[in-house]
DNA sequence: TATTTTAGTGAACGGTGTTTACTTTCTGAA
DNA sequence: TTCAGAAAGTAAACACCGTTCACTAAAATA
């Protein structure tokens, strides 16, 4: 699709880059942004700190490009599970429950993912715009909002739901427990109190509670 | 109850450390932690950035005053609603609606406090431990854990629920909901779609979510 | 080949949290 | 009242940080 005709000159170059980018990830994925410093960055792949910058703009614009490889991750493995052919319930909830689990896998990434204050969080190209692509997160986002909608239609869930307001519900419901396991290690255990249940577990029922709250009611 | 015959000195001392909380707090409030540094509190209360160091152990200890302080603003909020005499769906709703309202109302102190990887997430004593005193955040688990056991016990819940279990599950999604409006300021908006609902009534209605999975179903 | 672009660097700027050695001030007992 | 010891406060340094700038060396282009 998109002719690739590099250089020799630029093939280098996105290599270097690419170098840069692993040795990135490496040190971030285990310490954070805390960890992860120009200076020691540099340092490991043997160049000077100056040189990231003839290649990222600036330490953002470098994490910028490990969070959305992450979050492609993320969409990967929820779109799998989306496309799957289990009934409609199981199959939602367990779309929640993996968003859970990949995310978690990288703590740092998905805290920082969140971090900044304004990051792109589009979820439909506004009009026309011409070189418009939807963010990896807002494609996940899009997932979610179409299964939501499956589920009004197919009469699994309240009729009165508006998929893309029951959306961003589900979606702060997913992001709360990933956001409590990535910044409380022992969670759902809390300390002083005796473990009842395992992670995965506590994953699918957390899941499980959030789609019950958009499944009828006959009441 | 606690005997607070306190020297002059002391008075003094504890004056001067509250001068440099509040001075913080001000700061922090509108800044964050990037803008908060030891050496602009220094000069906003004309001391050397080392005297700092003489009331508080490090900027770490010193913040998480201002975190604990802030719980407690919520932790009242909470009880508040919690007290009251409203019919018990919507009281729990609104438990859950206000401390995601309280809390946004200071990003920057909410995001911190669970930006630190294992703050104090107990949840009790481990038996009789001496001086223990549950945190603020700790205290308003509490009462959300009790507000579910009553549920269960005058049949509003299922039966088969955990209220400590749940409560876990329930505190996820405030907390991910609140996360989300702190760190995407224009939250539940996303950038082009349209808001349709307000962040208040946004805030409502995911509460109602929340409370609808802990709801019984007559399937 | 001559010229322009690119890759890479060392040194500096202005910032950070924290420690250390030092002086001054206050306090509590003989 | 005097005097030892504690406490309050400080200047200067340490070891970092992200980023920029002026510069050289190498490669690509014309």
């Amino acid at each position: 699709m998109t002719a690739t005709v590099s250089s020799p000159a630029e093939r280098r170059r996105n290599k270097i880059r690419a170098r840069i980018l692993s040795a990135a990830e490496r040190v971030f994925a285990r310490e954070g942004v805390e960890g992860l410093s120009i200076r020691r960055l540099a340092e490991n792949i043997d160049y000077s700190p100056a040189a990231i910058y003839k290649y990222f703009k600036s330490k953002d614009e470098l994490i910028d490009e490990l969070k959305e490889t992450f979050f492609e991750l993320i969409l990967e493995n929820v779109h799998r599970i989306a496309d799957t052919s289990t009934p409609f319930n199981e199959r939602a909830r367990d779309c929640v429950a993996t968003y859970v689990m990949i995310a978690v896998e990288k703590p740092y990434h998905y805290a920082a993912a969140f971090a900044g204050e304004a990051a792109d969080n589009r979820v439909a190209p506004v009009d026309d715009e011409p070189g418009f692509e939807l963010s990896k997160k807002g494609q996940a986002f899009n997932v979610l909002r179409g299964m939501i909608a499956e589920g009004v239609e197919n009469g699994a869930f309240r009729s009165e739901i508006d998929p893309s307001l029951a959306a961003k519900s589900v979606w702060a419901s997913m992001h709360g427990l990933t956001m409590m396991i990535v910044h409380i290690p022992s969670f759902p255990a809390l300390k002083a109190d005796q473990a009842t249940m395992s992670r995965e577990d506590f994953i699918l029922f957390h899941a499980d509670q959030v789609i019950r709250g958009l499944e009828m009611h006959n009441e």
